[in-house]
DNA sequence: CTGAAAGCGCTTACAG
DNA sequence: CTGAAAGCGCTTACAG
């Protein structure tokens, strides 16, 4: 009836008066309108949901991920839908209220775990009329599911060469016993690039959940069985701090005697001694886009891009 | 129907046959509860609101927040309800669909400003029925109002006396400009800890927004203008950490020749050389609690305390 | 320009 | 033990 174009504010074919009556009475009794009401009119719930799937409880507390929300987020209020976060082991996705109940208009994942595991939950969440955005990651080809990505590929070959010119021969990349896929795409881009230097040396050493303790223990236990490398690179800015300062604690100069950097840089960067050389994410601007790319396909429209790609950008510092 | 009691598995009424049969559809079909009848029907909307009002756009980059956040979502996860985060500036929140319609059961807020203006926000938030989680403050005396903090007065105290108790005696503690009341009660704890010392002093240097170039812009000014103190508080550990490089750039020895100390630690405490004192915070059990206590007033219960304050723990590290 | 009616999908009280 | 009916609050097509 006339309420409800007032409330949605078409006032096209109404006189003033009756407006302004009905404006009155809206705002006398308190009224606000209920959103399950409209949602189960317009068979639209007005949230997507963001999922992490992380098996450690604290899957917000990555400074990559936490921009990625507040992108979205910020992205998402301003065109008056909400955003349901939630970070869930593998395990128990498929039973999560998120996903068995209807209770989103669509999805934005970013996924942990063996490539063959993130397909078939991805699967599972892509639904037809339903569509999922994937971050970090190569998503699928079906029909409403996009990816977008930064290019950690590029950005860790850059890095690479950079520490190639400075001196790098013997490499170490530090990597998280969790399979995240970017990982991964920086692991492919610093053997891109060394693969331009014969003499040149790379091993990968696991460092558990990549916190301080983790990080700096299997750093240690690297050099002990293989001799120093010299050239240590963090998988992200975490681990590339811890083993700057474990490098220091044993002695050595950084970068005279050995390089080390990080990735994912938001601000920790300038926080060492030396200010670490590492790569700038443009992850706010990730969670953005999917927030526009998720309302675009919500209103009917194709993806312009199934498969979109983010640039990253070097920051040298004094530890390379 | 009978329907609706084999997905809310109400099986006592009914026959083994009947229910089987009932089951084979749904999963034929590939039926899916739907959430807004559901949610009209039952009128809740089985999803809470996690509000920070916070001028930055990177709300959630603060690791306290995030903790909180984490510890939220997987309790009410857990209990089959939604998180719904936003962040937004003063000035719009009241324009927000998360208040202006009804879409929430619940809401957990973080707010940030003057005094005045966290009580007129409040006041605008509570509505009967509608239970409301202040972090971080005193919340206010409506029904339907509780108030979960973390004693950084207490905190602070105690790292002041700590501090005082290894040579601290001219004390400045940095604070970011934005009005927190967690750190109000910083300072005033630290404040009541240097009454008990006559001949000790107190200055609190405004760090612009707490980022690292700004807090060691703020540090080098106050120490041009007024000479170096012996002892350094950082509101929070990002700004400690910024203190502690900058006064070890200074050619300062730390702890030898000044203290510095962090507050709110994480994991970052100890990325530092030498590791920084602090106090370590609860923010994802407050989470949780937060969650709990919340359903609690939505299952009509009266909430057992009207306000929590969690203790914190202090961490002494080589840097005092 | 305005108002009465239908129906979205669910749950619950009620009749059989 | 099972099924038909009512109604939550909204929006939209339709009749006046």
């Amino acid at each position: 009836m006339t309420v409800s174009n007032v409330v949605n504010k078409r006032f096209g074919s109404m006189g003033k008066d009756v407006r302004a009556e009905v404006e009155r009475a809206i705002s006398e009794l308190g009224y606000r309108p209920n959103a399950s009401g409209r949602s189960l009119r317009l068979a639209k719930r007005f949230s997507i949901g963001m999922v992490v799937v992380d098996e450690s409880p604290t899957f917000l507390a990555d400074a990559f991920i936490t921009r990625v929300v507040a992108g979205l987020s910020n992205y998402l209020s301003q065109r008056d839908y909400g955003l349901v976060v939630q970070g869930m082991s593998a395990r128990t996705l498929p039973q999560s209220a998120l996903v068995r109940r209807h209770e989103t208009d669509a999805l934005c994942v970013l996924m942990s775990g063996p490539a063959s595991r993130r397909r078939r939950l991805l699967e599972r969440l892509a639904k037809p009329g339903h569509p999922v955005v994937v971050l970090q990651d190569v998503g699928s080809d079906s029909d409403g599911v996009i990816s977008i990505r930064q290019d950690d590929f590029g950005g860790a070959r850059e890095l690479a060469q950079h520490m190639l010119s400075r001196g790098g021969r013997d490499f170490v990349f530090m990597a998280p016993d969790v399979e995240w896929p970017a990982i991964e795409q920086r692991i492919a881009g610093v053997t891109s690039a060394l693969q331009g230097d014969a003499r040149s040396t790379f091993a990968v050493v696991n460092c558990a959940d990549g916190g301080f303790s983790d990080s700096q223990a299997a750093i240690a236990r690297y050099v002990a069985q293989s001799g120093w490398p010299n050239a240590i690179m963090g998988g992200n800015d975490q681990m590339g701090i811890s083993a700057l300062k474990w490098v220091i604690d044993q002695g050595l100069r950084v970068p005279e005697d050995i390089l080390v950097s990080g990735f994912n840089a938001f601000d920790t960067w300038q926080y060492t001694q030396p200010m670490l050389t590492t790569v700038i994410s443009p992850a706010y601007e990730m969670g953005a886009s999917a927030g526009a790319a998720i309302l675009d396909m919500l209103e009917g429209n194709l993806p312009s891009e199934r498969h979109r790609l983010f640039p990253v950008k070097l920051q040298p510092g004094g530890s390379t």
